[in-house]
DNA sequence: TTTGATGCAAATAGTTTGCATTTCT
DNA sequence: AGAAATGCAAACTATTTGCATCAAA
């Protein structure tokens, strides 16, 4: 294991032994300024790019996203299709979903404000509320 | 086919050949007072429940889900779970979803107000604009 | 009679699982 | 050593497709 202690003890303080698998999908994951966005398609692409040594394999990849967003270090997306898509914005922020392409963009959190929200049913509480606008070409 | 004309003129007038899957299934869907909400299973089983003469394939009900939501008789709704929603709710309306249980609920459009939305990118227009509330419990 | 819809089965896409092996602590 | 993670392939679920048959215009 090598010794990249950011990455490390992002993973040991959320309880995920540090694996040579899980620090390099978290670095290339959280070593960013700008969010990303991305299926486990993608990240298996990027991961396991041709000429790379040390491939990681698929269930891996699904058992690592599936851990990080568990530790609250990617959010799961909501769309459309039948794809999961994950973000490494895990703070409360809102989407565009271009219809056409597939592609989402971060909208900021303070960009959108509500004046009326609904309250929950009882017996639940409001546990995220996500605004996603969907594009089509003009 | 029968001459349901009430059924038969929404999917003639949306340029769809009313057949008599299709008004079965638009019979179903259509002739009620309350929103639905559904995935393709759903409705298979409904459709083909034990002892239902007159079968309806599960390639057809895809189809016609698929033709209902493209004349804009049906909504897809977004979740992250990798199967597709429906709302017979076509009008512009937003969602609860329980996380523990995945059941989606309307919320009324005037339930939810915004003050400020951001502009769609160049190029594109805003296609719709969909809240969801996610829930937990207590 | 021609165009579009249906039905079946096979194909595909995304994801999960079982289990033997390996790695971390 | 003991617990947890990995990797592979097989299984599974949701959805799509090809194509022959059938129904609507």
């Amino acid at each position: 294991m090598k010794q990249n202690n950011e990455i490390v003890n992002k993973l040991r303080s959320s309880g995920l032994r540090p694996t040579k698998q899980r620090i390099k999908i978290a670095e290339f994951l959280f070593k960013r300024e700008k969010t990303f966005h991305f299926t486990v398609e993608n990240l298996n692409k990027i991961i396991n790019k041709k000429g790379n040594l040390e491939k990681v394999s698929l269930a891996t990849i699904y058992n690592t996203t599936q851990a990080f967003k568990k530790a609250g270090h990617l959010k799961e997306i909501l769309t459309n299709n039948n794809t999961s898509y994950f973000d490494t914005n895990v703070k409360s922020h809102h989407h565009f979903y271009d219809d056409d392409t597939s592609v989402l963009t971060d909208i900021n959190f303070d960009e959108i404000e509500f004046t009326k929200l609904p309250q929950a049913p009882k017996g639940k509480i409001i546990k995220g509320c996500e605004v996603i606008i969907s594009l089509k070409k003009l």
